[in-house]
DNA sequence: GTCTATACATGGATAGAC
DNA sequence: GTCTATCCATGTATAGAC
């Protein structure tokens, strides 16, 4: 296979962008950068096939440019995960720090805070383009080259336990050791990565999934709805 | 590299294994075949580095063989992944028929079928060597090729469904579709493919996991006490 | 049943023109 | 900032000797 096979009208249309407004603020990028689109690329294809069943000329190819501009704007393609993992654990750290401090100060209960987050990183995960979230089930995650993102989805797993912890009856304090309950709650947030996977999520799943999370703590049906009212109330906005 | 540079010292030792007693029985294996000890191979590699990353040669060099060698015992990479696949989820298969048979026919509870189906598979998960799960967490399961494993792990994620709703509560049942239920169910079984990866994994997470299952029905703490002294008698020889 | 040798494709990354 | 061209390593699989 020649170079020119796979040029064929590529460089035709990259100037195919110009739709909508030209935006009239001088917006800090109307069109996505070529880096945003790469990234964009790498998301989809990484959560589809896997990190090393994934080409840099396959991403290439979904952006339209050649395989080696890539490097111009990525030093290799483990950048491109690093990337991607950090920016998408990120939104939750922060979240959760403002929750934190809100129980901490006795303005919330710790079961409607733990609902709170629950809910707002379900439907991260569940909103976010290409099911990102799959990324985190990637093998390769576990090599040193990503011991920085594992690192912040051990704090965020800290933060899930300490929650938890706060939140839950005697009964499962006694059962269930703390550090299991940290990991515990974050995978039953992650079940909505498998049902995006069969392609059958819906809205009601949300609540499915950060109800069952206090269930997990040891709350029953009545302190379940006094929390699901309280986080309706604090994440009214979600939706 | 030539050839010759990764030969050394490998033809000295290939008969190198009349250890012991040569097998006065006609022993269906005393030491395991050269397939068994692929398989083995496989499986340690491919749990560690993922199905793409894993080279065929890797796979050849920790066996001790040579790289073509493979050909001779399976017709390609693929139909490793698929064999270790197939016969790990066989046996929770198995056990669920049996389960749901007595659940049938009033010997029991369902909440006690259910706990006990959770707690062989997490008990299986946790003993099974090199934490063969995380293959069931391979973006390459997804492929066509493995079809036939996905609809294996789907029929076990439908046993999961019909025990938990059975064993769950009006409340439950009214805020969490069944379907889901199952996937959450299996979800919360696995989470101790996550605790070894970090690990962490204990003999008392079998309970926690168990048991978070029942809460996620519903069940509280004196129903689950019960199913807990139910499902202990059922698997008494577990460990 | 395991070996050597090799064919053939694909991969990541760099150099340098434009 | 993107391209062409290319290097070099690695990977799967096959052919045929022993």
């Amino acid at each position: 296979m020649s170079a020119g096979t796979e040029n064929g009208g590529v460089q035709s249309d990259e100037n195919a962008s110009p739709l909508g407004r030209p935006s009239r603020s001088p917006a800090p990028s109307a069109s996505p950068s070529s880096r945003a689109q790469i990234l964009e690329a790498a998301a989809a294809l990484f959560a589809e096939h896997g990190f090393s069943a994934t080409s840099t000329r396959m991403i290439a190819e979904r952006v339209g440019i050649r395989q080696a501009s890539l490097y111009y704007h990525f030093a290799g393609k483990d950048d491109l995960l690093d990337e991607l993992l950090r920016t998408s654990v990120r939104p939750s750290l922060d979240a959760v720090q403002g929750l934190e401090e809100q129980v901490a100060a006795g303005k919330v209960p710790a079961a409607t805070a733990l609902r709170s987050l629950a809910l707002t990183d379900v439907d991260t995960l569940m909103r976010a383009p290409h099911n990102i979230g799959t990324l985190y089930l990637l093998p390769e995650t576990q090599g040193e080259r990503f011991a920085g993102f594992r690192a912040e989805r051990a704090a965020l797993a800290a933060a899930y336990r300490r929650l938890g912890h706060a939140a839950a009856t005697d009964q499962v304090r006694r059962t269930v050791p703390a550090h299991r309950l940290g990991r515990i709650l974050i995978q039953l947030v992650e079940t909505v990565i498998e049902l995006r996977r069969g392609g059958e999520a819906e809205a009601r799943d949300r609540d499915a999934l950060a109800d069952s999370c206090l269930r997990v703590c040891g709350l029953d049906d009545d302190a379940i709805v006094a929390a699901r009212r309280g986080a309706g109330a604090m994440t009214a906005g979600i939706r």
